[in-house]
DNA sequence: AGCTATTTATAAGC
DNA sequence: TGCTTATAAATAGCT
């Protein structure tokens, strides 16, 4: 109706657009109360426009809420309660997880091991000391490539403790080079180069059940 | 519009009534359509005859929750979308608890370690190594503990192996005597007990993110 | 459910 | 946005 006949689709023109959206709300608006009116029905209208405005009309004397209701009596489905179970199905299997993870970390902290078997065990000890290796020669890298602006010759003699330290080490394949009390003091001279603080923290998260 | 002109109030006349509820219901709906395509807009339309009978339109690509959410967040919160938010919350704080945990895994596993100081390392292989030494314990521990019908003197010269092996590896503090090839078969001779299968699968828990 | 005289809604222009 | 007006659409009352 108008001037001239309207095709149905989309207009392009953002201003058009703008100019039918108001009047054609207002015109709908007025057709959902006369039918609430005449008909003595129960309208909700809800309509969003092309710039994210809500405009809407309710019956008097009836909530969204109600409406909904209803629609989800008639529909058959509670749609706020299927939302919300499966909500709380995805929490139920991420806490399994988290607590999986909190155990496998526990067993690489020397607990929660009664339940496993002997080739469980084996398994967990070979991964532990493949891992070890690698820390270890993470530990020699980081020594080596300390930089420091000055006393680059303690660096350097440093250095060469390192390298003989992790020849030590590869030979018996053990902690005892890397964690006993006899190197304790070249390590922390090495810390000084920039990374005091943080670790005895840094691996404190609580095992306890989320 | 029609015949003659007709009073915004309710029609009495039963049937009347019925046939004006089901011209207009058309009427808004074609113009709910039309909204919808013309100005790009989201629409929802409910009506409930006065014989309570439900109608709907909604908007291609919209679901009737999302324009709930919208109207409820304009209009005010309400108990759903406040439960709802606070479940968001926690799910995201249980995706982070989840990511910490699985790179605390991968650190013992020899992986992650770009990012630590020289003392977080040492602090991590220390942790290590004393969990290494529960295991390799708990280890022997099991093959002691070994419960056979049959078979009870190959159990009786595993056990007294066992305690040498515990012995060698006590003095040496490495993993070699515990998962080299040397001593492969009598372990699984062991296994033979009971606790075959499982083990390889136990610890192969995927570390990508959730 | 059709028909159609009439009322309404609204497109285009300002 | 608001007003105007020519014209398209919707529909009341009837069958």
């Amino acid at each position: 109706m108008g001037r001239g006949k309207l095709e149905i689709k989309k207009i392009e023109n953002k201003t058009n657009r703008q100019v039918t959206f108001s009047k054609r709300r207002n015109g709908i608006m007025k057709k959902a109360q006369e039918l609430t009116v005449l008909c003595d029905a129960k309208v909700s209208l809800l309509m969003i426009s092309s710039t994210h405005k809500l405009y809407h009309f309710l019956s008097p004397g009836v909530s969204l809420k109600k409406m909904y209701d209803e629609y989800q009596k008639i529909k058959g489905v509670d749609l706020w309660l299927k939302h919300w179970e499966e909500m709380q199905e995805e929490q139920r299997k991420m806490v399994e997880l988290n607590n999986m993870l909190r155990t496998e970390i526990s067993r690489r902290l020397g607990g929660d091991l009664e339940g496993l078997t002997l080739a469980e065990l084996r398994g967990l000890q070979q991964e532990m000391d493949e891992a070890i290796t690698e820390i270890r020669n993470r530990k020699y890298n980081v020594i080596k490539n300390q930089t420091g602006t000055t006393r680059k010759k303690v660096k350097n003699l440093e250095e060469r403790h390192g390298d003989l330290l992790m020849d030590l080490e590869a030979k018996f394949g053990g902690a005892q080079f890397g964690t006993g009390d006899g190197e304790q003091g070249n390590y922390d001279s090495a810390s000084m180069y920039g990374n005091e603080g943080a670790a005895a923290n840094l691996f404190a998260l609580s095992l306890h059940p989320y």
